[in-house]
DNA sequence: AGCTTCAATTGATTTGGATCAATGCAGGCC
DNA sequence: GGCCTGCATTGATCCAAATCAATTGAAGCT
């Protein structure tokens, strides 16, 4: 099979290296965070290994096997990729991570054996939270807990719309639907609508909605030819109307 | 579209009924159940309608909308699906909800406008229970977030998994993966091998599996002719070899 | 038991997207 | 700038599953 190569390309592919000079939540700039929310003023020194900060350049990789199940990822910044690939090289991105997104790794990995990997598209930060020590043991425990279990709840809705998407919808609709994600929350709004860098190669936007490379290709020239996206490069995506891309997305044909 | 007249009749469905006199949570017998964990032998006294119970006739059905986002269903016995509906009649069933198992309402609708139900598939009885009351004053609601956010993360995994299999397995793949998951989870063992019983109708198994009803049946027949599930009934699959499915499952052509 | 109804199965045909196969194009490098 | 490499695009063909269409079978009712 084709993708076995590849497999083999993926383990020897960088890892992230883990950042020196840890910055205390408490004094870390992103507000947002769960992390920092909870613990408001307070510190962290009951549990000083409870957050790690790392780096990834694009391509970089990590793999998720053997973190503890009360692990947390956070991205900080960048774009970070949450692969699953199975035994015979079958590839599927869950969710493309951006600003502030929560992942957690995956224990119930049903067919067959499934591993899992997040895979840096640009240069990304993230913190690697281990809940359990800081729920134990640091103030503002309970509002921490009751920020991850949103977080998750969240998780799990939009979970289950992409299923939905990957359960019935054609191929044109998921490609409309992933452009405006992606147009939601990368996008720059310029005059002539809103501009999307794709960071990431047609075959990454394929695992990720259930298809082809080819196929995205050829929707993507479709959507071209009729004026719903421009596109000056392959990497750089114009949307002058939301509306009509959305109009696509929900299954208006 | 075909479905818009079966839309009609879902709207026609009857409603699940709510139960009057309402056990509390620390004298039900559900001892697994998070919030009669969470409380111990305290009671429910500081906010006695955070909990509700119902129950439901085969084919009743309950229409998510309206529930607030801190809303957990909880499946006590009988077996519950968890519908997407587009507004189009395309259907998707996220979940076969058992014994003991949660839900939570989905905010993120994304694909134009999509309703949620659960429909019982069998005879069920489910809590519904309302989490911030209960987290903001009853005793022991920092085990309780804990043991949601724990549910929740459970939930993203799983859903996650049913993920791939959408996107990157054949039909043959699925169903074994359904037929597998479902005599885990409801199977009882007997002489012959796992005997499973069917409660619903294989149009909902497509739906669940992101297939058509044909494709459910073309499949099936070709399992029994290589004799990897007996099936005397419609309703009822007896797995001799649970390997022979799993090796399917996971794709071991 | 014999209807009646509705689901399941099976067959025939179509089709959307996959696969196989060139060709075009962009960006990185010397 | 021109060359090289690898991705994107486009074309041709194939195939798994969808769709359309009967037929069979099961379960409930009188």
């Amino acid at each position: 099979m084709k993708q076995e190569s590849e497999l083999a390309m993926d383990v020897a592919a960088p890892e992230l290296t883990k950042q020196t000079g840890i910055m205390p939540c408490h004094r870390c700039e992103e507000l947002t965070c769960p992390i920092r929310q909870a613990l408001g003023e307070a510190d962290l020194t009951t549990c000083p290994n409870a957050v790690t900060r790392m780096s990834a350049r694009a391509g970089e990789k990590l793999d998720v096997a053997g973190f503890a199940p009360d692990t947390v990822f956070r991205v900080v910044n960048g774009m970070l990729m949450q692969e699953h690939v199975s035994e015979d090289g079958r590839r599927h991105i869950a969710a493309f991570k951006t600003n502030g997104d929560l992942s957690w790794p995956l224990p119930h990995l049903k067919p067959g054996d499934i591993r899992e990997f997040y895979e840096a598209v640009q240069p990304t930060e993230l913190c690697i939270i281990s809940v359990d020590p800081i729920a134990r043991s640091a103030p503002g425990s309970a509002g921490l807990l009751k920020a991850l279990y949103g977080a998750a709840r969240d998780e799990v809705s939009r979970t289950q719309s992409r299923m939905f998407l990957l359960a019935r919808s054609s191929a044109a609709e998921r490609l409309a639907g992933f452009l405006l994600d992606l147009a939601e929350r990368t996008g720059q709004a310029t005059r002539r609508g809103v501009e999307l860098k794709l960071g990431m190669r047609r075959e990454r936007i394929a695992d990720h909605l259930g298809m082809q490379p080819e196929t995205i290709s050829r929707v993507m020239s479709s959507f071209k030819k009729a004026e719903i996206i421009r596109l000056p490069r392959p990497s750089l995506v114009i949307i002058p109307d939301l509306q009509a891309l959305s109009a696509i997305a929900s299954g208006v044909s």
